[in-house]
DNA sequence: CGACCGAAAATTTTT
DNA sequence: TTTTCGGTCG
C-alpha cells in the first residue's frame, strides 16, 4: 500500500485533523483535538477519515467512542469509515471488521454504559427509559399527589415543570438561576417546585425508570467514582465527538470525566452553527474546549467550503457576519460561480405553497431530482399547507421534525403495554393502559397500581374487583398481563395488538389509519431480539421521519425532503427552499426575549441557507397567517422580512415577487409567459372540492 | 368515581 | 386550535 493514498482527496487543515497524533502502529496516544469546521468544509468527511485512519494504523475499532448528535448521522459516519477503510486496505482485506460497536448519541451509549455498571451505582439494570412526554406526564402524577395542580393560581402546567427541571440537570445549574435567568414568570413557584422535583426523583427511583435527563446524569456520576471512571475511560483508546457546540454543561463533564488528560480526544464542531440553546447546550463548552488541558488542546480550523456555490455562501456569510459574537472566520468557496440566492416575496401562505412547488417542478425538469431538494422551515407545523398541496398533486415528501408516529397516542398504547409488562413498577405505562378500559379513570387506576406495589404484578390483577362498567372489558387485559412475559419477542407485540384493537376502534373514527402505524411498528419490531433491546433504542433513537401520511413514499422511489431547520443540520442538497423567512418565524416570536435567543435565531437562518449546494429561495409571505393567538383564535399578521436580512443585504440576493396566476419572478432572471393558462384552468378548480 | 361539557389558557426547535 | 381544569350529572 503506498503511503496513505487515501488521504489524497483531502486539503492541508482536513489532514492536519485527520493525522493529528496518528504515527505509527498501535493505539496512537493523541493529544486534545478541537477541530472547527465551518458549514459544508467536509467535517462528517474528516472525521470518518481519522477514524479510518485510525483504524489503518492499528486502533481497535471496539476501543473507539464516536458521539454523535443523531443516530442517522452515526450511521452516516460508519458508512463512510468502511468506505474509507476498505479502499486504504484492499478488496483483499475484506475481512477486516471496521464496525464499531461504540458509536451513538450521548443518551444512548449512556444507556448502554448504565446497563453495564448498574449494580456499582445500586440501579436496576432493567431500568425502563421515559420519553419526554412521558417524563411530563409523571411529573403531572406528582403534581397532583402533592396538591400543586388546586391552588389558587394556576400552577406551571407539566411540560414547564419538566422544561425547567431538565434544564437545571442540563445545564447543571441551581433551580434559583435556572428560574431568574429561564423562566422568570414561574419564580414565584420556586418552593413548590423544589418539593416536585424532590418527589419526582424518588417516584423515578421507585419505579425504576430513567428519563433522558437521567441517562446523562447518572452517566456523570458514574465518572465520578474515581475507580468506574477509569474503568470506563481505559475502555477507550479514542473519544470522537461531533457536533460540539451542541452539547451542554452536563456533556462536557461527562467528557472530560471520560479523558482528563484529554488524551485520544477530539471534538468537532462551529460556533455559527450553534442552535440548542433551548436545550441547554452551551457554545462555551466548544470556546472553552482547549484551555482544560495543559499543554491545550490542538486547534485545526477548516474554512474551505465544499457546499455551496459561491453566491449562496456569499449570502449566508453576509447574514452570519451580523452576529454579534462570532468565532470562525468566514468561509471560502471551491465551487464556482451560480445563481445568486433568490428572496422572493409573495403575497401570503398560500401564494408561498404555490411558489415552492412550482419551482420543484421546474427544478425536477431541469434534473434536479425530488431527492435533492429540501423545504425547511422553522417550526413543524409551517409545512402544513405545503403537504396538503403535495399530497394533492401526488408529489411524494418526507418530513423530519415535528410529530413523530411514536407520538402518535395509539403508539404510545402500545408500547405502555409492553414497558408495564416490562417493569410493573413503570406507574406512567400502567396507568396508560388501565385507562384504555371503559369505566376505569383516573382513582381506580391509582388503586390498583397501589396494590400491585405490594403484591407480584399479575397475581394483582387477578385480586382485582373492576368496575361495573369495566366488568367486560377486564378479564382480556389480566389475561394480556399473565401471557406476557413468557410470549417471548416479537409475539409479544402481537398479543398486545390483538388485545388493543378494540379498543383503538373504539376511541379512534380513523382506526384504520391508526392500525398501518401499528403495522409499521411490527414491522420495526420484527429487526429486533427483545422486547427491551426494542423499547429502549425506539425511545432513544425513533425513526426520525414522522409517518402521519397515508401514502408515505417507498424508499426507492423519489421523494421531496420536508424538514425543520433543527432536523435538517448536517444536511445538504442540490436545491433549498426556506418558508416563512419574516420576523415572527425567523426569529420566532417565542424567541425574541433575549439577545441570545435572537441570536440563535440567526444562526438558524445560517443553517438554512448553507444546506444549499446550487440552488436557494427565501420566501417572505406579506401576509402570515398566525394560529393559537392568545385571543380570538387565528389570524392574518403582516409580517415584515426577517431582521436578519436588512436593506443592506439585500444586493447578495435576487430579490423578486411571485404572482399565483403568472407564475412569474418579476425582477428575477427568468420571465416566463405573462399568462399562463394551466395554471389559471387549475385555479378554477382548486377549493372547489374542499 | 367516571364521563362529559364548557371555560380558560397556552402557544418552537429535540435527545 | 388544542390542552387543561373545574364544574355537574349519572
Amino acid at each position: 500500500m503506498s503511503v496513505a493514498c487515501y488521504l489524497d482527496g483531502l486539503n492541508a487543515e482536513q489532514r492536519l485533523a485527520v493525522e493529528h497524533g496518528v504515527a505509527g502502529a498501535g493505539p496512537n496516544i493523541a493529544g486534545p483535538l478541537l477541530v472547527i469546521a465551518g458549514a459544508g468544509s467536509g467535517k462528517t468527511n474528516t472525521l470518518a477519515h481519522r477514524v479510518a485512519h485510525l483504524m489503518v494504523h492499528g486502533t481497535d475499532p471496539c476501543r473507539i467512542l464516536l458521539l454523535t448528535f443523531s443516530r442517522r448521522a452515526a450511521s452516516e459516519m460508519q458508512r463512510r469509515v468502511d468506505r474509507i477503510v476498505a479502499s486504504a486496505l484492499g478488496p483483499g482485506a475484506g475481512g477486516r471488521r471496521s464496525s464499531m460497536p461504540w458509536s451513538g448519541t450521548f443518551h444512548a451509549v449512556g444507556a448502554r454504559l448504565l446497563r453495564t455498571y448498574a449494580h456499582s451505582i445500586g440501579l436496576d439494570p432493567a431500568f425502563t427509559i421515559h420519553d419526554r412526554e412521558d417524563s411530563a406526564d409523571l411529573m403531572n402524577l406528582i403534581r397532583h399527589e402533592l396538591g400543586l395542580s388546586d391552588k389558587a393560581q394556576r400552577f406551571p402546567l407539566k411540560a414547564t415543570c419538566l422544561a425547567i427541571y431538565s434544564r437545571a440537570i442540563n445545564a447543571s445549574q441551581p433551580l434559583d438561576r435556572v428560574l431568574a435567568k429561564q423562566f422568570p414568570w414561574c419564580a414565584e413557584w420556586k418552593d413548590d417546585l423544589q418539593r416536585l422535583f424532590g418527589a419526582y426523583v424518588e417516584a423515578k427511583q421507585r419505579q425504576g425508570v430513567l428519563d433522558y435527563d437521567d441517562l446523562l446524569l447518572y452517566w456523570g456520576e458514574l465518572m465520578g467514582v474515581p475507580e468506574l471512571a477509569l474503568d470506563v475511560g481505559g475502555q477507550f483508546d479514542h473519544v470522537l465527538v461531533d457536533e460540539y457546540q451542541d452539547t451542554n454543561a452536563l456533556q462536557a463533564k461527562i467528557l472530560l470525566r471520560l479523558k482528563p488528560a484529554g488524551t485520544g480526544l477530539t471534538v468537532v464542531g462551529d460556533d455559527a452553527q450553534a442552535i440548542y440553546g433551548f436545550r441547554a447546550a452551551s457554545v462555551r463548552n466548544i470556546l472553552d474546549f482547549p484551555a482544560h488541558f495543559a499543554p491545550p488542546a490542538r486547534v485545526v480550523t477548516l474554512e474551505q467550503n465544499y457546499r455551496s456555490s459561491e453566491p449562496i455562501l456569499t449570502a449566508s456569510n453576509a447574514v452570519i457576519s451580523l452576529a454579534r459574537e462570532r468565532f470562525t472566520k468566514n468561509l471560502r468557496s471551491q465551487r464556482g460561480s451560480g445563481a445568486k440566492p433568490a428572496l422572493i416575496t409573495v403575497s401570503d401562505d398560500a401564494a408561498q405553497v404555490d411558489c415552492v412547488v412550482s419551482a420543484i417542478l421546474e427544478n425536477r425538469e431541469a434534473g434536479t431530482p425530488l431527492k435533492e431538494q429540501a423545504v425547511l422551515f422553522r417550526t413543524a407545523h409551517h409545512s402544513a399547507l405545503l403537504e396538503i398541496e403535495l399530497t394533492r398533486r401526488n408529489i411524494p415528501f418526507v418530513k423530519f421534525g415535528g410529530l413523530k408516529f411514536i407520538e402518535a397516542a395509539h403508539v404510545k398504547d402500545v408500547l405502555a403495554a409492553l414497558r408495564w409488562a416490562e417493569n410493573p413498577a413503570d406507574r406512567v405505562s400502567g396507568f396508560r393502559v388501565l385507562q384504555l378500559i371503559d369505566g376505569i379513570g383516573p382513582a381506580t387506576a391509582g388503586k390498583i397500581l397501589d396494590r400491585m406495589a405490594v403484591r407480584w404484578p399479575a397475581d394483582a390483577l387477578t385480586t382485582v374487583q373492576p368496575p361495573a362498567k369495566a366488568a367486560d372489558a377486564w378479564p382480556d387485559l389480566v389475561a394480556l398481563m399473565q401471557r406476557l412475559p413468557a410470549a417471548g419477542w416479537p409475539a409479544e407485540l402481537d398479543l398486545v395488538r390483538q388485545w388493543y384493537q378494540p379498543h383503538l376502534e373504539r376511541r379512534h373514527a380513523d382506526a384504520i389509519v391508526r392500525a398501518a402505524d401499528l403495522d409499521q411498528l411490527q414491522r420495526i419490531a420484527a429487526g429486533y431480539g427483545s422486547s427491551a433491546h426494542f423499547l429502549t433504542d425506539l425511545t432513544l433513537d425513533p425513526p426520525s421521519a414522522s409517518s402521519d401520511e397515508p401514502g408515505a413514499p417507498r424508499l426507492d422511489e423519489d421523494y421531496l425532503i420536508l424538514s425543520t431547520i433543527h432536523s435538517a443540520k448536517g444536511q445538504e442538497w442540490r436545491a433549498v427552499f426556506v418558508l416563512n423567512v419574516v420576523d415572527g418565524s425567523i426569529p420566532s416570536d417565542m424567541a425574541t426575549g433575549s439577545t441570545e435567543e435572537i441570536e440563535e435565531e440567526r444562526r438558524l437562518l445560517y443553517v438554512a441557507m448553507t444546506r444549499a449546494k446550487e440552488r436557494l429561495m427565501l420566501l417572505v409571505p406579506q401576509r402570515f397567517y398566525v394560529h393559537q393567538q392568545p385571543r380570538r383564535g387565528d389570524k392574518h399578521l403582516y409580517a415584515v422580512r426577517t431582521r436578519f436580512i436588512p436593506a443592506g443585504l439585500t444586493a447578495h440576493f435576487e430579490v423578486g415577487t411571485w404572482t399565483r396566476f403568472t407564475g412569474a419572478h418579476s425582477g428575477g432572471l427568468r420571465t416566463t409567459a405573462t399568462l399562463d393558462i394551466a395554471a389559471r384552468m387549475r385555479e378554477m378548480w382548486r377549493g372547489a372540492g374542499t
